[in-house]
DNA sequence: CATGATATAGGATTAATAACCTCTTTTTTT
DNA sequence: AAAAAAAGAGGTTATTAATCCTATATCATG
């Protein structure tokens, strides 16, 4: 349900990340710079005041923001993608009754939210070669977000500070040693001091 | 630019997917059946009318549309997340300078959007097994979109009419057979003839 | 510290959209 | 085919957001 608060957090978000204040971003659309006043924001009698959508319109254009753009910044928290949801099968349940002719899921299932996907935390790690088929083909985009939490067994990315980019299965993880499985063979162990690590990063996504 | 022809794009849109016309959204919505009526959207004298952002709010809640859904509607063409882009890498062009402390790339790289991201369209996998391991490891999640076009080389999910879903590589597709290779071992090779297929669709993205 | 500019609270007026209404057209149901 | 319901055009009234205005508070600059 998109409430009043939501429309006027976008509006003061949209302001701040363009380095204004409520009435700055009014005066910069042509609006009066009363517009946005937060004690405007609501009648007398309590009664919450929405500003029109011509009003958004005219801030949008002011700071070249899409309505997608606006709409991550109405959101408290994470990403429009994010608040997606879509169906979700079981590979083992999977049944050709659950499916219409088009092969989508007909029944009402579970739906997950799709996660991690806020672009500002986000980049891709584009596959150009087979080292790491066949998990990670050449051709595959990986999503890489530095901000996530990286667990064992998570597939990750890793920067040495002397040699190049690896891409493997987080084994262990001390003070002294951080281990990494093979993607295709776990036996394939790879061993690094913490302080020759760069960084390391848990890839998110694979796109295919 | 968001224009007053794009808002009112989405509201018929928003009508049109919930099996409406825009005097039956306005109904659902509580609002007059005439609210959205066509020959209202421009005065007399020709000035658009903006329809307000309480009455897309209370569209939006009447037929549980998420404001990042709505935009899709706004928008001739693709969905919101298409429209995300987010910087990207070459495997084998990554080193440690181009990066900072946190893990994300700090030079001017290419970007890249976020495609086949349309929840609309989109359904989650949840690998429940290792069958497919390592490429896809039990946990995983593949989103499969059934609309989208498959070639081969693309990893795919099929339905047989009497069989169980199966995981694999699209290896050929024509008039008499359909042959998928293995995930993991491009030999093993399973042939199904077209008429004993009930779906089959790309694995676009895979979480992990 | 003083001055000028900007931001914000809040009141009054104006302009614009929603709500209400009537009628016609189109679609659906019987 | 006829009747009922829904959709849509268009006019009027009520409500609400924008605009204009004044005053106070806050911030930036010399």
């Amino acid at each position: 349900m998109l409430s009043h608060a939501d429309v006027w957090r976008g509006v003061d978000r949209l302001a701040e990340v363009n380095g204004l204040s409520p009435s700055g971003l009014a005066r910069r659309a042509g609006l009066d710079p009363t517009t946005f006043n937060k004690s405007k924001r609501n009648t007398r009698d309590g009664r919450p005041r929405w500003p029109s959508t011509e009003s958004l319109a005219k801030i949008l254009d002011a700071t070249q923001t899409t309505l997608g753009e606006f709409v991550s910044l109405v959101q408290p928290g994470t990403s429009v993608a994010a608040r997606a949801t879509i169906p979700c099968v079981r590979l083992s349940a999977a049944a050709v009754s659950q499916f219409d002719g088009a092969g989508f899921p007909q029944a009402s299932f579970e739906r997950i939210e799709l996660s991690h996907l806020d672009a500002r935390h986000l980049y891709a790690l584009e596959i150009d070669r087979d080292d790491y088929a066949p998990v990670y083909r050449n051709g595959d985009t990986v999503l890489i977000s530095p901000g996530v939490g990286v667990r064992r067994h998570d597939r990750v990315a890793l920067m040495p500070k002397g040699g190049e980019l690896r891409l493997g299965v987080l084994q262990r993880r001390t003070a002294e040693r951080l281990t990494l499985m093979g993607l295709k063979d776990p036996e394939e162990v790879s061993a690094f001091a913490p302080a020759d690590v760069s960084w390391l990063a848990r890839i998110v996504w694979v796109s295919q």
